[in-house]
DNA sequence: GTCTATAAGCAGATAGAC
DNA sequence: GTCTATCTGCTTATAGAC
């Protein structure tokens, strides 16, 4: 428990809330400002290389909890197919209900740093292979051999995000429920 | 071939591409204004609500342009798992090449817009809803009943978007590729 | 229809008091 | 460590000449 900087650690969570629902270049600093109840000065003490340096952050802080809330899930069951296709139905059942914003996807951040910020962009590129880090070990303790187990992580992760842009487009989770059906067929026909 | 507006088809292609690649709020008007090589008065003149308006047309024209590539890629083979298989690989090649921006994907302005924008996310939704529905079709004609292929049109448009997100933010095909490797498995799967 | 000049406001960042 | 006032530059949008 190190108190030692509440302040930043809430900027933190602002900012990483607020990139994954709108955009990094659509938040605002004094959004952010407001959001967090703190001032301008502050914020540049603690971050002294400014929205960037905050974005880095926050992408960080977004990658632990989504891997904690997939470790958990998994862990929940021993067939990864059940496992996986249970994690895809409660992100779809989060955007059904949409009543609150969660950690689930760093796609957004991904796609709008990929071609012009090379920082975030490894940034995300590491919470990505993480994510699939997870599935991959799951493939591997369940049996499949390594190449295999792989091949079949990325392809999930790819169904995962994929359904996930999709089913907040279209402000419904059936796209990703269809996913979520596919996981154990894969998984089968793959064995 | 209208050419009564040379100059307002040249605005929509410049912000297709922009949007595409940097994102809507990433793309100030003065760098579209500069690419297309038209003044500021101009631009107001062909589309009196701005920005928006640019990229309402801007979607509707990637999608146009992204369901054309589609068609005539899925026409080439008979078999709906090599046709879609080629598809994939061809963004795959983009990509990794990556010599040039092409329309391959609204993600990025689906994402930045899903909340904030009610007119721009309902113009991505259409455009992801005529993707899938050429998918759709093909599975149909392959002899798929028309609730399998609706579902795995579903799980084929969100492997190869999310396909797409995770091979740009890592700036290689491989996870397209392996998303292409899995379309006829799935296909032969729930056949 | 085309163009320039400029308005009005917000962005990110900084200086310096406390 | 915290706060406010402010700077600079860029944003979208408008006015009005041609």
């Amino acid at each position: 428990m190190d108190n030692k900087s509440d302040t930043r650690d809430r900027f933190i969570r602002t900012a990483s809330m607020l990139f994954q629902l709108q955009g990094y270049h659509a938040t605002g600093l004094n959004e952010i400002l407001k959001k967090s109840g703190a001032p301008r000065g502050s914020f540049y003490y603690h971050f002294p290389n400014g929205k960037e340096e905050l974005a880095l952050e926050a992408i960080k802080l977004a990658s632990q909890t989504i891997q904690l809330d997939i470790k958990n899930t998994l862990d929940q069951f021993s067939d990864p197919g059940e496992a996986i296709k249970f994690q895809i139905e409660k992100i779809a059942a989060f955007i059904t209900k949409e009543k609150k914003i969660e950690d689930f996807s760093i796609s957004l951040l991904a796609l709008e740093t990929f071609a012009s910020n090379e920082s975030l962009r490894k940034a995300c590129e590491s919470a990505f292979i993480s994510f699939e880090s997870i599935y991959l070990e799951k493939l591997i303790v369940a049996g499949f051999d390594k190449e295999k187990a792989c091949e079949l992580s990325m392809v999930i992760q790819s169904m995962i995000e994929g359904g996930i842009v999709l089913s907040l487009t279209m402000k419904n989770g059936s796209q990703l429920l269809a996913v979520a059906k596919q996981i154990s067929v894969i998984l089968k026909a793959n064995a």
